[in-house]
RNA sequence: GGGCGGGUAGCUCAGCUGGUCAGAGCGUCUCGCUUACACCGAGAAGGCCGCGGGUUCGAUCCCUGCCCCGCCCA
């Protein structure tokens, strides 16, 4: 083995024996319980991101650790066609050869998107294979294949034919730009610096009314002005009409509890086809809904020519000097505001009426609040659960239609006769008349129309396939808390009425990765880091190490370099644990021998007990930590144990009886120990780090192909018996004293090469003296001498006593004595606490001896630092 | 305006059903190339656990008010 580890060299071979052994892909004919993660179809035009690059770990962490639990796992990828976003960079292409869709026709355009998905679809799989996923390749989907579009248009019409879905005008969020409607979860609210202007409106019969606004603009359209109820400043107008400038409309004045009376001046124009909150009073009053915004985004007023036309902006300016030239404008304040954006365009959305396809939401949405509430599916972290069922609750109908070229055709056609009607196959004639003069709905599904049917549309529904019989519902969805509502919830309430059955029983909310800066990734801010190149720099092990290390908890993230690395050098340390151990145990082919058989459990030495009961623990603390989904927690554990108590400590320990000429027995116990340590620690950190665990197991006695044909580990019973449970208290007495050694010899600079003398007595009767010499022996440089204690430096663990002979003793003393003094401390606070009547009645009894114990403990140590100080 | 989350060692974070809970990694300092590993080992320094009240025998952990930061919703 070379003296590194190169995840360079060793990463293309695993991924090629996993990909040859067919390692991701699912037998539904199997007789294994089900493990079923649907990928969150990643947008077919984006390429890897560091967010997805943690996702997508957990979900494979997830996936390898069931396969090794004896699950038949299917982790299903696929992409989404992302619609708008991909219509943007084929227009974006288009716009840059100097042409347009338009001018291309749809045919032509649709050329160009196929070409595009061809050339740029599924390079992210490419990039995911780097990292090692594990997903099942053969059952690839899209949301454009054939039997996916059926999928769509059988829930289609099931809804519109339940009259759940429906067309009508209301108002949208428009994007000039897009010339589409864009939902509310899709909108970038960015922060505008605008003119608050007041604006004076004459009171017919005397009076006026000032309302403020930041879009006087939209006054053309005005149909009201409305005040707070029982608002006494405009108590005496209400019910009377106003004169507006400019367009001489006469509205009236309104009273309705949407208007805040502390904003502005608690007037309030009303301007129902421009503005949400206007528009739902508009509704409540009867209003007439006035259109002066056209889809373009320019002013839609011929009667107004002086205005027709202009853009919003310039109508903005134009309007105000206007009014400002009529007397109109009473004052005119900066104000800073958030405005909506096209997230995909940028551009400002202009809200408005428009007539769009709707999906009705309250009784899709009972249902998907009861399997919540009931725990049917649950989030992790807990907290989602209210960030899910406040939405939920507040729910509005789903606008579904979107005016791009791009995306799934609304099913819906009208006869001539005026019949509407959904379907599932292009009609020929109208099912009421037979009418053959059909036209289709120009509109095309949004996206997330045809996503919210993922988790089981990829297994073949509305068919009754085996894959779906099998794998649907699914166990468990790893996502990102953004598209809680965008995705997670729109899966679950169309899964429990076409299924149902929700489509997942977990949902586990990863966190956001935030630059170093701690703002928002972005390409345009350049502050984005590309996985790839923490791949090839740091290897695909650590990164997802990372990925596990920081994605869960749903907590913002901020990148650093320095914790990859850190798991990169961890993969180092377990490359060259597991080199000694061949060097040390080589059966002559490059593989460690094992025992012949195991060695009977006398045979083990202390040190043997107290590796393997940490094992037990770990085997069961990570297991746990696993089924929780606290990643970060299991990883943790596994580093603390492989780095610390197994290289640093038990690999130290038994070095010596390793060597060929060591006594066998003893030679045979470590080495068994060794190797089984080895190997459960390996199969544990497999799900997290794969690459580096399958090329480190290879060179365990017999290995198999891959650790994911090898079973989670279990722990023996004798690994945690009662001997060693007590050996183990007794080693860890060891290690405080040797620590307490180290720290004495280092501070006191003793050099390497100068070996010391230490003499000891008392001490855990767990352990036999003569191992308790070799430990420490084999921990820290020094020969042992016997007889009673005389002279040195006083080291207490516990009850072992120690002296450490050494030259000089000026410093030694100084340190002693500073023990001396947190001793003291210690005993102080201790004592008052114990003194404390109310301490000792009400506090837990356990609490109570522990604080007794600890009393007893640093009055010995104490005792016998101060008798020690009588002995320089 | 409402809601959620966060403010713990120089940096990035863990810990929080209240009682060795004051921790890890990186960084810093001091030693050490002891044949697994310098992508290493040993040791050390460093923190009124955002601020003020309250509950309690006892609070980083619970309640409350305030101040910053991020996000979501309106």
């Amino acid at each position: 083995m070379d003296k590194a580890f190169d995840p360079r060299t060793v990463e293309p071979a695993w991924r090629a024996r996993w990909s040859d052994l067919g390692i991701g892909v699912a037998d539904p004919s199997s007789s294994r319980p089900a493990f079923t993660i649907a990928l969150p179809p990643p947008n077919i035009t984006d390429v890897l991101h560091l967010g997805h690059a943690m996702g997508f770990s957990i979900q494979d962490t997830l996936a390898r650790y069931h396969r090794m639990r004896g699950y038949e796992v299917e982790w299903c990828p696929g992409t989404d066609h992302a619609a708008i976003a991909t219509q943007n960079v084929v227009e974006r292409q288009l716009a840059a050869e100097g042409t347009t869709k338009e001018a291309l026709g749809r045919a032509n355009f649709q050329q160009r998107v196929d070409a595009w998905y061809e050339e740029y679809g599924g390079r992210i799989f490419e990039q995911m294979r780097r990292l090692g996923f594990t997903c099942d390749w053969t059952r690839l989907r899209f949301t454009l294949d054939e039997q996916y579009v059926r999928a769509i248009r059988t829930v289609f019409k099931n809804l519109f034919d339940a009259q759940l879905i429906y067309r009508g005008p209301r108002i949208v969020n428009w994007c000039p730009r897009c010339l589409s409607a864009i939902s509310d979860e899709e909108i970038d609210w960015r922060e505008h610096t605008d003119t608050l202007v007041h604006l004076r409106y004459p009171v017919d019969g005397g009076d006026d009314i000032v309302v403020a606004t930041v879009r006087p603009e939209t006054m053309l359209g005005d149909s009201a002005v409305a005040v707070s109820p029982g608002d006494q400043r405009y108590a005496a107008l209400a019910g009377r009409t106003v004169t507006l400038p400019l367009t001489g409309r006469v509205v009236p004045i309104i009273e309705d509890a949407a208007v805040r009376p502390e904003f502005g001046t608690g007037a309030l124009k009303v301007t129902p086809a421009h503005d949400p909150t206007d528009y739902d009073i508009g509704q409540r009053h009867g209003l007439p809904m006035i259109t002066v915004i056209a889809t373009d985004g320019t002013m839609d007023v011929p009667d107004l020519p002086q205005f027709h036309g202009l853009s919003v902006d310039a109508a903005r300016v134009a309007v105000t000097e206007a009014l400002r030239a009529a007397g109109a404008v009473e004052k005119e304040e900066p104000y800073v505001h958030e405005v909506g954006h096209c997230d995909r365009s940028g551009d400002v959305l202009e809200p408005l009426i428009s007539a769009q396809w709707w999906v009705r939401m309250e009784e899709l949405s009972e249902p998907a609040i009861a399997a919540v509430r009931s725990g049917e599916t649950t989030f992790h972290p807990p907290r989602y659960t209210d960030v899910y069922l406040d939405w939920m609750h507040r729910i509005r109908d789903w606008c579904i239609s979107r005016q791009i070229w791009l995306g799934h055709a609304i099913p819906v056609s009208t006869c001539a006769n005026g019949h509407v009607f959904a379907w599932i196959e292009p009609p020929t004639s109208c099912p009421v008349c037979s009418d053959m003069t059909l036209t289709n709905d120009p509109d095309v599904l949004d996206t997330w129309f045809s996503s919210a049917l993922w988790p089981y549309a990829i297994f073949g529904w509305p068919e009754n396939t085996e894959d779906l019989e099998r794998f649907y519902p699914t166990d468990v969805c790893v996502t990102a808390r953004d598209i809680i509502f965008l995705w997670v919830a729109r899966m679950i309430f169309t899964g429990l009425r076409f299924t149902g059955r929700t489509p997942f029983r977990d949902v586990v909310i990863t966190s956001t990765v935030q630059a170093v800066d701690g703002t928002r990734m972005s390409k345009s801010k350049g502050n984005g880091v590309d996985p790839l190149e923490m791949i090839d720099e740091h290897g695909a092990d650590a990164v997802r190490a990372w990925a596990a290390a920081v994605g869960t908890g749903g907590q913002d993230v901020r990148f650093n370099r320095e914790r990859i690395e850190s798991y990169q050098r961890f993969a180092n340390k377990i490359w060259n644990a597991t080199r000694f151990l061949v060097t040390r145990l080589d059966d002559g082919s490059g593989h460690m021998a094992a025992p012949a058989s195991a060695p009977p459990l006398d045979d083990l030495r202390p040190e043997d007990r107290w590796m393997l009961s940490q094992v037990a623990e770990t085997v069961a603390a990570v297991d746990e930590s696993l089924r929780a989904y606290r990643f970060h927690e299991a990883l943790e554990r596994l580093y603390e144990v492989t780095w610390h108590s197994f290289c640093d400590v038990y690999v130290e320990m038994i070095k010596g009886r390793l060597h060929d000429d060591a006594p066998a027995v003893s030679r045979a116990a470590a080495a068994h120990t060794a190797i089984a340590t080895l190997d459960t620690l390996l199969r544990l950190l497999h799900p997290f780090m794969p690459f580096i665990t399958e090329e480190c197991a290879q060179r365990l006695p017999d290995p198999a192909p891959t650790l994911q044909r090898r079973d989670w580990p279990e722990a023996a019973a004798t690994w945690s018996d009662d001997v060693a449970g007590a050996q183990r208290a007794a080693v860890d007495e060891l290690l405080q004293l040797v620590q307490r050694v180290r720290a004495l010899r280092d501070e006191n600079g003793v050099p390497r090469n100068q070996r010391h003398r230490l003499q000891f007595s008392g001490g855990d009767p767990a352990v036999a003296r003569e191992d308790r010499v070799r430990l420490l022996t084999a921990l820290v440089p020094v020969d042992i001498l016997d007889g009673d204690l005389d002279g040195g430096v006083t080291v207490v663990a516990g009850d072992l006593e120690a002296r450490y002979l050494m030259d000089g003793g000026e410093r030694e003393q100084a340190r002693a004595r500073r023990r001396l003094l947190e001793l003291e401390a210690a005993i102080a606070h201790l004592g008052t606490q114990l003194a404390n009547e109310a301490f000792v009645a009400r506090a837990r009894p356990d609490v109570v001896a522990a604080a007794r114990r600890r009393l007893d403990e640093a009055r010995r140590e104490r005792d016998a630092l101060s008798a020690g100080e009588a002995h320089p």
